[in-house]
DNA sequence: AATGAATGAGTATTCATTCAT
DNA sequence: TATGAATGAATACTCATTCAT
């Protein structure tokens, strides 16, 4: 008799489930940020959207097209995000402390590390690098709403630079220092002064 | 058939093989770098070592291990290449020309595939991160033999930036363009100047 | 050659298999009383269940899980006959018979032979202890039925040590002398008359 | 520089080793009683016995040929010790006293469970058969010191069950208990006085 | 005589995907 | 339409044993 009882296990009641689409989606992407792309797969995403197996590859060809649309969803919604933030930016000290912003921002953490998986699996994805692609021109064209296009490029990959480092790191990144790396990439070029010596900055500690 | 192919089978005669450990290792790059960390398999390394797939168990405590030790090694050749690539750096300008073909270097595409496979199984990875902690810091040493601490690591986080972006796009980089970002970066700081508008920098195209 | 076999090879048609599971268990205790704990195998178990490999691992969590439910269903099997076996005692002389009747009987022999390999594995496997419990308890409550709770327990072991002699020992078990054994754990405790010596029972081979 | 010094790893001082195949053997013991039969390992015996892996197969034919050869000094080390334990004995009581002692005693509890991983390999391997048959030989021997045959059986087996019983349960053993267990089994075989019903006794609580 | 590197068959397990229901 | 059982290829890893040195 208690085998009768034991073994009713308790019925998924979830029959109605319109953007269970979506949920899916979201949930690849919370597995890829725990895992990363290589720990990534039918089983965890299926858990993790409370979602049986099955479901996943009715809704999606395969893991790679799941995982083309998780990353595509992510890249359009950091697109946005990012303009966004930019929004009340006027002056250039706006600018300098909006990307400071960037850089430093707690939620950084998730959202970046997604990114850069996103980049990786694009080295030896195609169709991923059109996600990749399309993300760059974006945050470039941002950018570009304050700055000409070349030193948008390299204010572009300063930040992803600063970012990169920031999440491998595990000292603190300084404000101040990186406001002053912002403010560096975004003052105009100059017709190369080149006269002094690289090491007459006084670099070494301890020197004048 | 698959008898008589049996014999064709290249039998295998090699006993004595030291520095099979360290064959072992850069058969393992060779295929992160080909297929990401993702696609590496004990039998991927095996075959591009040209060793029975036990060996690998033999030498290595697990494919963790076997990554590690891979990363190690590859880390500690990236460091090498990079105190020597700034060797003969005397002036500003060299210094600018150094970091220029830095990034613009052809050899940069395979190593620097592999350093960011080895940054993001970093962020999974505790082990991990001691070899991009250590190769993190023998780059600002070596930046450091020029510049001020601060403004070496905002160089190191613009060479990471621009290197990962090249490798993503599609677009040639352009040269003078890298040495303009490299040139701004190595400006002494000001005292903020931020009196100008963010806009007045006419950064719209076609704007002078 | 092989391609000739490869039509040979019986397409396995059983897609709905119901009580697949249940016959996976039993499988594995016919491996277990075949080749012991140390010869089990998930080949093995999914060879005599006629499933393919997989299969095992879909229906249980790894092979220690497997051997989990297969002693535990044995160990239900075993109460449950241990309880019917004493179903009819009425008299002293029934329970007598009874006992020798579960010592010398043929089916003890499988079915033992897998009771001590459950013994053995509990020993290092916690989990398996709480089976081993369970069972003990429960031949010791069906004698219980019988006897004081000291003497259920006395008995217990004896039954314990008497088949795994037999099992072990090539010589044929004399049924009268097993009944005496039983007769005498039976018998009320005295309050111990100490006072022959040990060797007055003329134990020694040739003497009277 | 490192690595040179690095590389010259802990030369095992151990040349002249005259008795290393002893030491093998009782690093097998240990092995057999902490992993069980089935975990044991050449490499696992290897670390115990601080020995390089090689030399197991080159004093060994295999690692059964091992196994044989511990179960084989086990079991002799046993019979000595269980000759040894009834040598002061005189009296009945003395009997029970040093049975109730082997039953309860602390050095059962390694030894006992080496003795059961014994039997176990015994009912799958022939040539462990011998072992078992010799040692179960030796200790009927010994109690036939004291006892007729038929009696010597039977508490040789209620020994082994109530070892078995003591090794598997968590609850402490009583031991006026146990001595009462075996004053029963060592009292005289009686003409079947069977007309008490197996009833009388009581046993079940709340019974009149 | 002794060893440690080497090997390949074998192990448990994972998993994307298929498919009958 | 939706699912959970089913599958088999592939994975990491173990290990007894071999063998050149």
């Amino acid at each position: 008799m208690s085998e009768l009882v034991a073994t009713a296990r308790p019925r998924r009641a979830r029959r109605f489930d319109p953007d269970r689409k979506d949920r899916i989606i979201d949930a690849a992407l919370d597995v890829i940020a725990d895992h990363g792309v290589r720990g990534t797969t039918h089983r965890l995403i299926a858990a993790a959207a409370d979602v049986p197996l099955g479901s996943l590859t009715y809704h999606f060809a395969g893991l790679d097209d799941l995982l083309i649309q998780a990353f595509t969803r992510h890249a359009g919604r950091m697109a946005t995000a990012y303009e966004r933030h930019f929004d009340g930016v006027r002056t250039r000290a706006d600018l300098v402390e909006a990307i400071a912003n960037l850089v430093l921002g707690a939620d950084a953490d998730r959202d970046s590390a997604i990114n850069f998986e996103l980049y990786l699996a694009a080295v030896h994805n195609p169709e991923l690098r059109n996600v990749t692609q399309g993300w760059m021109e974006t945050s470039r064209a941002v950018l570009h709403r304050f700055l000409d296009p070349v030193t948008a490029r390299g204010v572009d990959a300063l930040i992803e630079g600063l970012i990169i480092h920031r999440i491998l790191s595990t000292a603190p990144v300084d404000r101040s220092d990186t406001i002053g790396y912002i403010d560096r990439a975004l003052r105009p070029p100059v017709a190369q002064p080149v006269t002094n010596s690289a090491n007459n900055s006084d670099s070494n500690p301890g020197q004048p």
